[in-house]
DNA sequence: CGAGGGTTTGAAGTGCATCAAATAGTGTGG
DNA sequence: CCACACTATTTGATGCACTTCAAACCCTCG
């Protein structure tokens, strides 16, 4: 019962969700589920790695250390999401400080395990390598976005993101996490955010108080955030 | 004779320096050498992959077109990097428009070696997948740089990588390619190259006459370039 | 020598950051 | 349930960084 719980978690992954069955159920066997409270920390950056996280609520947020003491936000994960996938390779370290930025409930899955499986089974190390070069692509697409979009733009697409595709260009959602942290994971100051928001509602009819957001036409929504990027139109929308 | 040059070339790439002797012998055996020349187009976005390039010598550019007509550096690569490697995933085509900016040698890899040598070699999936979340890591330091630099940050940061790790605190090198293309390699203006350049200058020492640039101690560049960054002190700078 | 592209310089404008302060929102103890 | 404390968010004012538009300069190559 709880075991085919942790499957369904598993298989929520579009990693997980290409192995067969056995596998999944090898892997699940590993897995337990935990949670998380707000604040706590998963892992630090530098250590040797024990687990993989799956998201399969809540959100959690990726930052580094620089020099002078601040703090960089890589990215904020929620469901679907995998933790700390960087640690199969050597030197098997988590490369950033992942803490839970609410309430988490993620699955654990050893790292032995995975490493393992890894080392054992080709087929695995093939799903995982075209997962990465999945990722690769948007991450590359991130950084032209950091570069040719405008804050009001990133926001836009960050929110097309988060909607998935809607079916009938309606976009109606909440915010799953604080706006000075969405500001960071978009690398722009709080102050700014806001005044980016102002305009983005002004630009494209987007609605917003507290942190629902609404929109009846997700394509106005397009036309003005996905100009000047280089992905293809209309903007599919990775979940981030 | 020319099989033992195709297998040096091989070998200077990373990722296949790790595989064993025959398997590199095995996959030189599909691989011819080309020249291109300064303009020459590898492979087209979107294109069903062919090959995959190893560079020997020269350079070459990745880009993208946006949806409004421009052009978006992706990437700028020289020898021992790898052309093309997003191609091993579905659905198997380039996803940038590759083009030599000078005189280049390349070793051309059959995509369909790869590809089979990938869906019936474990060790060489792990290799890759290995190679590919190093990449990640790189480009996710990347964007966080586009956030966190500046463009004299920028500028200094990429010829420490160009340097490599000078033993003796050394700099002299030569521009490999022109300033407008490394001004778009970096996300920014030729103007603003050009002005940024002038900064760093009179901040750290450094000299440029031209496309030749000294400097007598690299610590002294590190120290104006690295302050923001969240990666490892000193910079150990990969090549891009 | 002249043409053309690469590079620099100048002047002006835009976008974002920064500093400062007001406002809204949230959780706590009384 | 209210007042307070504290944090999140917004707003205002100002400055800096980068872009944009324009023109000059430089360098190479025919």
């Amino acid at each position: 019962m709880k075991r085919l719980m942790i499957v369904d978690g598993l298989l929520t992954s579009p990693l997980m969700a290409e192995l067969k069955t056995p596998l999944v159920e090898q892997i699940a066997a590993g897995c337990h589920t935990k949670e998380f409270a707000e604040g706590d920390v998963l892992c630090h950056q530098s250590d040797a790695a024990h687990s993989v996280w799956l998201i399969l609520d809540g959100w959690v947020k990726l930052t580094r250390e620089t020099l002078d003491g601040g703090d960089a936000v890589w990215d904020v994960l929620g469901e679907t999401h995998l933790v700390g996938l960087e640690t199969l390779t050597p030197p098997f370290t988590y490369t950033t400080r992942a803490v839970a930025v609410s309430g988490v409930t993620a699955l654990v899955i050893p790292h032995t395990a995975l490493r393992h499986l890894i080392d054992s089974n080709g087929e695995f190390a093939r799903l995982v390598l075209k997962f990465v070069l999945r990722q690769q692509q948007d991450e590359r697409l991130e950084i032209e976005h950091r570069t040719h979009q405008t804050a009001p733009q990133r926001i836009g697409c960050f929110l097309l993101k988060l909607a998935g595709t809607p079916l009938d260009g309606r976009i109606d959602l909440h915010l799953p996490f604080d706006k000075g942290l969405l500001a960071a994971r978009l690398g722009m100051q709080p102050e700014t955010f806001s005044r980016a928001l102002a305009k983005l509602k002004q630009e494209t009819g987007l609605r917003m108080t507290g942190a629902h957001v609404q929109m009846d036409d997700a394509d106005a929504l397009r036309a003005y955030t996905c100009g000047a990027c280089s992905g293809s139109y209309p903007c599919h929308g990775h979940a981030t």
